[in-house]
DNA sequence: GCGCTAAATGTTTACGTAAACATCGGTGTC
DNA sequence: GACACCGATGTTTACGTAAACATTTAGCGC
């Protein structure tokens, strides 16, 4: 008897629509869409009425007919190229929280290489997908730059790129940070500082390579060869070993925390003693960073302000969006040498 | 003359509709909609002329419509304590990747504090935003259990807890890494395992704790008092600092890789030698984890795994939605011994 | 060639919301 | 007291899509 009882009913409890709301105020459909969207025009009584009303039924906006009829998601996108390295994790932290602050979601989509196909697909995914602007933060990856540009359509903040006049641009001070680090190991009265750079086709690395050299060079210093890894621990302690076998090396500034870690342990597996022989700064502040032994010297990035400019100016992008499409900026966010164990003055030769 | 034409116009570019394909191709909407959608019975030459027009006129489905006709987002929501911890951002990574091969996009609320105000607080946020499903990822932070009920109309899968039967479940297999660690150290002949817990408060801390404590009974072994961290590489130190200058200790099994760590640099500080004098074990396998000094032997989550694991089960509940609401399940995932320098056989007692 | 079937395509409608416009009292001004 | 005006509320409509239903066309057996 309960054959077709049996079978799927009422799939979904129908959430109550305004109508429903309206109906059990006594009141119009659009006065509880008043309401809903805090307008002001609408009797204190009747405001109460509706509200409790939405209570009553458990009301609760539909966003795709808002969005639908409003042309706004209140969602903003993100395009990364991988959530596995610490920067990224804590620009994302900071962009999905500023955004909540905001009222917007975030709409998360990673992309394997960094590829203008893939960064055009993924876009193009966020537009269908409803976004009302774009973050993509390349980390440290070089795109081809000459072609990069997107489908107009969406505001876009691009983060950690050299992207240029194209898009507003949020950027860490690379430049700062490496003549930090430099100086810092010059300060201490190292005749030299060895560098471990990050990739050639990053540009963060590129800016920290740079700056290294302009240092020395305002310093009077010869820079030697540069000795190029790929952010890794390996690469860092593949260099390491190079370094810690010449006796002529008594400071080296690494591109990032990791590589720094790799050439210490490299330094340890030698015999040769950091700060002692040897003095190591890094670049990034991991969380580990103050644990490593020794605890590292290094430079700090504030990803967490990195996310909130970036944030902050998509959405002013988001609100003019018509008039000032071209208001393109270049948003530059400050570095800090955070002094610790792995760096000492070089011991004088006996 | 250009006044009028100065003002806000043609703010955004109007994005063709199906109508407007429709007229280009010169058939119905409804055409275009079938062709959208995948739809078989349509005629090869008229899919092909409307593909065309689709492509002349830069169309792009709007999802609005699209959620508001149909029901259904091809969003998923994921709700996470933080961001700032290595096994979220891997989960999250999966997670991410697997939902858009299933081509669905993920929307990420971070959640500052683990109570039920906070995670009902984003739970509702998300379904007014409009997803399909919900993936809670606890991390490791108890939440008031007994309460945690939310409404219901959402497919929700929980990563990491024990809130068994009221959702599915996908969870790392602590007890197993656990009792790895403590067998591993066991077998290379120490006679007594200490533990650098993670705090109480936690799931996987409790029962990596617990399953530690189980692994020693069973091997006839009472177990030492436990020493409670917070994860943090300080906590770890602390800890080490206490363990290092007790001259019975030989083997640590620290909660995670970053007390490892902590522990670690305390037991260099008071001269013990790392494996010589006192073993260690991780739990993690931190990216770095291989490059600590020494390289330290760990237990491998497989965080990849838990996300996919995740998005499927999720997957599988939302196309079924209506039918199984009950059909909860508990998926297991496992861990592994990675064996690296930080362990070996105790010294023979002089 | 007739009627039948099935495939291809068109037409109508509804999803839930919010803008635009319409209505209806009451209030202040002269 | 007539008029303009304003605030509160109701009515109509359109946003872009896809399901449901309707229509047309081609193929096929007899």
């Amino acid at each position: 008897m309960a054959t077709t009882e049996g079978a799927p009913v009422a799939r979904k409890a129908a959430r109550p629509s305004m109508g429903d709301v309206a109906r059990h105020a006594g009141v119009s459909s659009q006065t509880v869409s008043r309401v809903s969207n805090g307008h002001s025009n609408v009797d204190a009584a009747t405001r109460a009425r509706v509200i409790e009303s939405m209570r009553a039924l458990g009301y609760r906006p539909n966003s795709a007919a808002r969005a639908l009829r409003s042309g706004r998601f209140r969602t903003i996108g993100v395009i990364m190229f991988t959530l596995r390295t610490f920067g990224n994790m804590r620009t994302l932290d900071a962009i999905a929280s500023e955004a909540a602050h905001a009222n917007y979601s975030v709409m998360l989509i990673p992309v394997v290489d960094a590829t203008l196909e893939q960064v055009s697909g993924a876009y193009s995914r966020l537009s269908e997908q409803g976004v009302d602007g774009v973050i993509i933060v390349f980390e440290a990856h070089l795109l081809d730059n000459a072609e990069f540009t997107l489908p107009p359509g969406l505001p876009v903040v691009v983060i950690d790129s050299n992207a240029g006049a194209e898009y507003t641009v949020v950027d860490t001070d690379q430049a700062e940070g490496a003549r930090q680090a430099t100086e810092h190991l010059l300060g201490l009265g190292h005749r030299q500082v060895w560098h471990i750079a990050g990739p050639e086709t990053s540009f963060s690395a590129v800016h920290r390579t740079e700056s290294w050299r302009r240092t020395l060079k305002n310093a009077g210093i010869e820079p030697p060869p540069v000795l190029y890894g790929d952010w890794s621990t390996e690469s860092g302690h593949r260099h390491g070993l190079t370094l810690g076998r010449r006796d002529d090396v008594t400071a080296i500034f690494a591109a990032n925390d990791q590589m720094a870690l790799g050439a210490m342990r490299a330094l340890h597996e030698l015999g040769r003693d950091v700060p002692g022989d040897i003095s190591v700064v890094g670049f990034d502040d991991l969380e580990e960073a103050h644990s490593f032994w020794p605890p590292l010297t290094t430079i700090r990035q504030d990803f967490g302000e990195v996310g909130r400019q970036a944030i902050q100016q998509l959405l002013r992008k988001v609100d003019d969006y018509g008039f000032d499409d071209e208001d393109n900026r270049r948003v530059t966010v400050h570095t800090q040498l955070i002094v610790r164990e792995s760096t000492a003055s070089p011991r004088v030769r006996a």
